[in-house]
DNA sequence: GATGAATGAGAATTCATTCAT
DNA sequence: TATGAATGAATTCTCATTCAT
């Protein structure tokens, strides 16, 4: 009698998880095909089919929406790019761990991906202070990579840390921005294989000691 | 008598042009502190001192408002670049001349700079295709400057030119993102000279033939 | 066995009763923190600690369960007002008890009175005119009063016994309001036997006959 | 030439500030026939013959137009009753002259007076503290004058005067909302001259020092 | 009976844009 | 040309009420 309560109730849970996601999955394909300031949250419960009431309950408004489907993928990113840094490969390698995460990111997720880019990335100010510190943790994390590399005597102390962070995290954003919005030189061609390859052989073969 | 008509229309002429320059100035201002989105046209007609219903006689909407305070920049830029590319310099210096035509346009007029990567960068869905096709054209020359260099021996054939010059605008634009978004870890300091130097330090030394 | 399926049933029954008195009660405290416009039926659910889906079963709806809360104060104000009228002290004894009971009812009962005072009272054209005429009962009674006063040669018959009613009423309504709201002069000072006592000496004493 | 501009736009000004007050004139109808709560801005932007975006360029929210309404009745009547407060007749004669400004009050413009007594009381909690103030000015004021008869020896200083106000101003307010919603036992019966007398008849003497 | 997820009508408010003067 | 009053479409969010379990 015990067992059979407590299966309908997770039963139940379950059902409402599900619909959580429909309403996330929803969310995602309305802001990434129409951007998130001409979404309206009637499309996307319609999308849902679910009553618009119903998105109000498990998300408090339109911008925690953005926000939570926009945390789900990047606290996942964040994760990943920390594990990479405290891990035991040398710095070099952790670059190239880092970068083909990232790529992997796009590939898994592409809509997800080109919602970060175009409007969770515009929309910075209006998020606050806060969310850009978020924003800002793969850098941080990078940067202590380089500032490891360059400890370990692996970099060259010369180079500017916080600018080669920079300009690594730009170029992968770059290529990522690129596939995400279709954009030339890249229209057409999603290739993580030779971006990893690439931005090794552009970008973290230079950080090394000469 | 015909001449001083023509001096009387000419003096107008200039008016007008400056009542619009100081519209343009204006909303320059207001884009800058508040964001596109966040801005609206009664702030910019009182930032310029003018009635709104102004602003509509010279720009037709807010967005060509945008369109036209971006051209305005852009186009000047996108000029510089291409003088740099069909300059007489190697294909190696114009790409360190492109980067420091980025730089210091940056460094010239923040302001702007930041409204260009924050809105009108972000805002390309609403532009519409035809908008892509202009803030790709820096893309463009420097793809063509990437290719000359592989052709003519400078630079390792064996590099994906697209990603190359992905790499290297991204490197570049997340830089003066940085300066304009206040980010981290760039925080504070815009180096013109130290970035132009990372630059060449960090990408375009490898991009030589080995 | 008869009698346990009664005794059984019947516990049943106050359990029931119980929890109906328990979202009376909940809705009281609610409403009176709030107002009745600005509580809502799952401020009022929490604090009976029930789904508000049950709200609806014992109420069928927000009106509905304000009217009952009033209904069952004033049913009994009406009833003791009305048991004072029939009795056997003269008209003006029968005023001076109308205001003490007034009085006692607030004090009995703050809350209540408050809400009374504040949202019945300003609700009617909500309720609709069959409700007016529940709140009016008090002034009927009284107006019977006085003109039993007057016919007994008690009151003066000169004095217009509407309009006796209404300031009779009126100024122990209120006394109650600014206890209630909390208002300039009576901030504070919940002193029903001074009440009483000025009622008597500024508006009883003036009815009998000169 | 000049004056001829100046008279343009004096016309013009004079024109706007009759929109202004056909908006409030329509408002005063609408929140008079359905009450404030289930009046809407469309209603009102209706019965005045205009957009409804114009009601918010003269008032900036609903709440505020109820308060403009409120307090160009109030205020005028406020100071009708300080002037009186402040005038050379004694402690008597004021109280009879208040009573008489309010009944006109409501005589003059009674949709106003039911306003005020229905919705600007009901939703003093809404308005917050500061309007309560605003709503006990009078009450402040006629305080006041009670003490200064009590203390010319013209009224009984046994009298407690917080309470001898309030009962004052509770007869007048519940004689005008008996007026205003047309409450048993003053049904359909505005007689201004005989309230007046009774309140003189059943109130104002008995202040008086025995 | 009890629960609380689901529904969706309803209203306030904003602001780009138009237009009469 | 210049003004700023006027317009009203568009959209978010709330919350009483219903209903499946």
């Amino acid at each position: 009698m015990e067992r059979r309560k407590r299966l309908v109730k997770q039963r139940r849970q379950e059902r409402l998880q599900q619909k959580k996601q429909r309403i996330l999955d929803a969310s995602l394909r309305v802001f990434a095909a129409k951007g998130y300031q001409l979404s309206r949250i009637a499309d996307i419960a319609k999308e849902a089919n679910v009553a618009y009431g119903l998105v109000y309950r498990y998300f408090n408004s339109k911008d925690r929406l953005l926000m939570e489907i926009f945390r789900l993928e990047w606290d996942r990113l964040v994760k990943e790019v920390k594990a990479i840094a405290d891990g035991n490969q040398n710095a070099r390698d952790k670059l190239l761990s880092v970068a083909g995460a990232m790529f992997n990111s796009f590939a898994r997720d592409p809509k997800m991906a080109s919602l970060v880019v175009r409007d969770v990335y515009r929309n910075i100010q209006i998020f606050g202070r806060e969310r850009i510190e978020i924003m800002e943790e793969p850098l941080r994390i990078i940067a202590q990579v380089m500032r490891e590399g360059q400890k370990k005597g692996l970099f060259d102390p010369d180079i500017d840390a916080s600018l080669a962070t920079v300009i690594f995290y730009g170029a992968i954003d770059q290529i990522i921005t690129g596939w995400a919005l279709n954009m030339f030189p890249l229209a057409g061609a999603v290739n993580v294989e030779l971006a990893r390859k690439m931005v090794e052989r552009v970008l973290v073969n230079s950080l090394e000691k000469p």
